[in-house]
DNA sequence: GTGCTTGCAAACAGTTTGCAGATAG
DNA sequence: CTATCTGCAAACTGTTTGCAAGCAC
């Protein structure tokens, strides 16, 4: 989806739960609406802070939750590494993550809906959503090699 | 794999190391070995410290992080929750996740190799590994409700 | 004006690290 | 005998929480 047109949807949909729409929150929306590098809540920290030189990583995650309870920001937690967001397409969707430069996009495939049915059907659960990651060389990082 | 063939194949490969073949290592193996409900660390941890009540995290942490440097050991890092390990299959395998009592299982299907293919191919990426987890309400909790 | 939000600092949880004493080989 | 391992406690990292002051509405 368009950023801006996305921007303008999560505006949206805070104002009709009457949440309030501060100068930092809309600096963090008009960021998750563009998000499709996935930033880190560090990255989203220190993005922010150059405008607002007082914002802290409390503000951050707590509006930063309050849209994931809202199913409008979709969260990528790894045990290691932090937390990665994305606020563009915040369904479940896999992910190509570079081993070496730590980048991470989207995939032009999606889970076939039919392998999710075969193991819905084989192992009697009530699925709801999955995640799907690929871990390997970028075109970029291979070629340095 | 059979638990007690894993458990003497792990024995092996550490001794094929010159690791050395503690009692506290030994218990942990042989939990590891028969690992198909996914403990964490704490849950091995507290099964581990009624045989030797003087055991450490650390002590549970160093050696999984030896058997993962070895490839011996798969582990299911999560945001939230803590590490999950499967010592008896420690190469990449989906599982399904029960969002009410956590329990994480195996699923009977596998990742398509083909699919792997189409991403690699539409990416460029030379892909290595894959992570995929189901999430959903196991049949068990489905009942419950 | 009201009460939600911010910003700061302290708390928190899981994991890692450092080091002295214990022990496998 | 000696290098590795254990066990303890402290450190570390990313995230969450509590509270007083600030600001959206």
């Amino acid at each position: 989806m368009d950023p801006q047109a996305r921007y303008e949807e999560l505006i949206e949909k805070l104002h009709q739960r009457q949440y309030r729409l501060t100068p930092q929150r809309l600096a963090l929306l008009h960021l998750l609406a563009a998000s499709e590098n996935h930033p880190s809540a560090t990255q989203l920290f220190e993005k922010l802070r150059d405008q607002y030189p007082t914002m802290s990583f409390g503000t951050v995650y707590k509006t930063i939750n309050l849209l994931k309870e809202m199913g409008e920001v979709l969260e990528l937690g790894f045990s290691n590494d932090d937390n990665h967001y994305d606020g563009n397409k915040p369904y479940p969707h896999p992910h190509l993550i570079c081993t070496s430069c730590h980048k991470i996009s989207d995939t032009e495939i999606e889970l076939p809906q039919s392998l999710v049915a075969e193991v819905s059907s084989t192992s009697g659960y009530k699925i709801t959503r999955n995640r799907l990651d690929f871990y390997g060389l970028c075109p970029q990082c291979q070629n340095k090699a």
